[in-house]
DNA sequence: CAAATCTTCTGTATCGTTACAGATTTGTAT
DNA sequence: ATACAAATCTGTAACGATACAGAAGATTTG
């Protein structure tokens, strides 16, 4: 039982330092670093006793591994990098997107680290990074396009990532997507029910993979419920809110305009809101609109604009899961989601 | 001129490897590592042919330092932990601010982390963690209290960081603050100056420094300007919008109630907006409000609302500068900065 | 011309961890 | 007894970078 303590051996120097490593529990249970080592991975070959012991001590003086060690040794880093679009700042979808995150990797040892880019044109140079420095175990990435070079290269690479939006290039990977063809399809009927027929929508950049969903939703919609889909293609959701009111200003100048608007984000009903009111039409009167709805803004200060949430938290926690479950190797497949359209309060 | 190219030597293997290290380089120069090492670092021990020749092949072969490497050696983590507070997601602060600091990140080899914590009670938890891990660097801390327990520990401990928000303890230390004092106070004025005298100011939470700072500047304008506080204290900028309504309705609905409002955040405008609406005020006319205002939204969607903007992102440019230079050496008494309330758009 | 000095370069040890190949003890089979 | 296997434990080397203490050759000094 009462194996001796080891001494007089080449046993571990003192630990001396300020934080304990596996040097200071093998100092303080007599034992060898790599018994630890062990010991604390639940290695089969190490008795439950000194298991038992070694866990004791590790927890009473507090060890942490520490991280640049393991990562030297191992290459895993511990570490999720999302990956975001300045373009997605002007919606607001960090903060909540991150919080969700953060939720998921709180119960881990991932840290997140935030990489931020500036234009589409350079979507592929933090993920180049990433895979070049081997900066993170995996990736998060957002507005995907159908065919997406960075999900094409981390695929080839065989990288841990999820796509916040789909793709269309033959390839399963995971994702988490909201369902705006469902959103926009709904939309197009509420406005349907309220007997608006010439129907604008106010769309994601082209080259976005969510831009096809919308606007297959909303055309969908148009068919089955027999309205007609004028064209608003001067301004899309990327554009300022001042250039979005600009255009539709114009839209609504030129006559004959629309008498109901699906509107893909929040804030972009805002600046249409503004823009139809500003020539003269009223809400619920003249014409109606539909929107996404992050806040309560919409519905208390235009109620009369119906709203759906798309809940961005619950796709942060949707990412996070999805990447952690894929760099422990779950097939792709089994991780790929949707979430559907929250309706708000009805008028 | 021509150093021999040293061989025969116990010259370092070749890489071999994935990733160019400091052995790669050593081996395509010849050169020892110490010496590839000390060259880009430009020491002064070496010459500056070989200086130019080590960059050159490094440039070539697209060298980057390994961070686990550099880390566990040097205990530089080359990281900065933001660490958020859950709330503020709900204010949509994190979004902006995280693109400022990633703007000033980016020209550098810092990586951001993010780490929040759930409630004001954990908040030392997150500053324990990266004291006692060496996690980061430096650290950015924000929802600063007047005896702000974060801020003696890292003073004591005399670890870099920078708070948004200052505190009220003697200690000097680096911080980025709106001036919230100035925000109220002209806020009260443009209130007095359309004749509205019974005011009240949906504030901040009274632990928070900057609600000393929002009330004084409130009171002092209702001394200079001859008005009167009613008193809001059942909520503040923490509570759900929901309950910030609720507690407006309840106000308006006993009456005698305010012909001022001050709102110290722009979704909560929403929410004082929708409550006195609904007991049958009219913006403008019944009441005047002023806020501030993170978007377009009161603009456009309620013009008659007075708002004034907070530069968020620029806070986070200048929290970012500050931990860095910090983290340089320069002195905390150089490193403390207030930006000013923007005017937007009057009426 | 030997000694001292300067210039430039390099090997060794180390940070904390883990993979790997033993080592030691104990128990089992022959 | 002797060999063999099982159960536990441990030292060494390595990941990539840097601090430190030289080393080798060239140059200056008296």
């Amino acid at each position: 039982m009462d194996r001796k303590t080891s001494d007089g051996q080449a046993g571990p120097l003192p630990p001396s330092g300020e934080r304990p490593t596996l040097k200071t529990i093998a100092f303080m249970t007599g034992l060898g670093i790599t018994t630890v080592s062990r010991a604390l991975k639940d290695a089969p070959d190490i008795s439950s006793e000194t298991k038992e012991r070694v866990r004791l001590v590790a927890r009473q003086i507090g060890y942490q591994p520490n991280r640049a060690g393991v990562r030297l040794r191992t290459g895993k880093t511990n570490v999720i990098s999302l990956i975001l679009s300045l373009e997605e700042e002007i919606m607001g979808l960090t903060s909540p997107m991150v919080v969700g995150i953060s939720e998921v990797l709180a119960a881990t040892q991932y840290h997140l680290v935030v990489t931020p880019y500036r234009a589409q044109d350079n979507a592929l140079d933090p993920v180049r990074y990433v895979l070049e420095t081997g900066a993170a175990d995996g990736v998060i990435i957002s507005r995907t396009e159908p065919k997406d070079p960075r999900v094409a290269l981390m695929m080839e690479r065989n990288f841990p990532f999820v796509t916040h939006g789909r793709t269309e290039m033959g390839l399963v990977h995971p994702y988490h997507d909201f369902d705006n063809e469902r959103f926009a399809y709904e939309a197009v009927r509420k406005l349907a029910e309220r007997g608006r027929k010439r129907l604008v929508l106010l769309q994601p950049p082209p080259y976005l993979t969510f831009y096809l969903h919308m606007r297959a939703g909303f055309e969908r919609g148009i068919r089955d419920f027999g309205a007609t889909a004028l064209p608003f293609n001067t301004v899309n959701l990327d554009n300022s809110l001042a250039d979005i009111r600009g255009a539709a200003e114009a839209m609504f100048a030129a006559g004959d305009g629309p008498d109901g608007i699906v509107s893909g984000s929040g804030s972009g009903a805002v600046a249409l809101i503004a823009a139809l009111e500003a020539g003269g039409r009223r809400l619920g009167q003249d014409i109606d609109m539909v929107s996404k709805e992050p806040h309560m803004f919409l519905q208390w200060l235009r109620p009369e604009v119906m709203t759906m949430r798309e809940d961005i938290r619950l796709a942060g926690r949707e990412l996070a899961k999805a990447v952690l479950a894929r760099i422990e190797g779950r097939p792709a497949e089994e991780l790929q989601t949707l979430s559907y359209p929250i309706p708000t309060g009805e008028v």
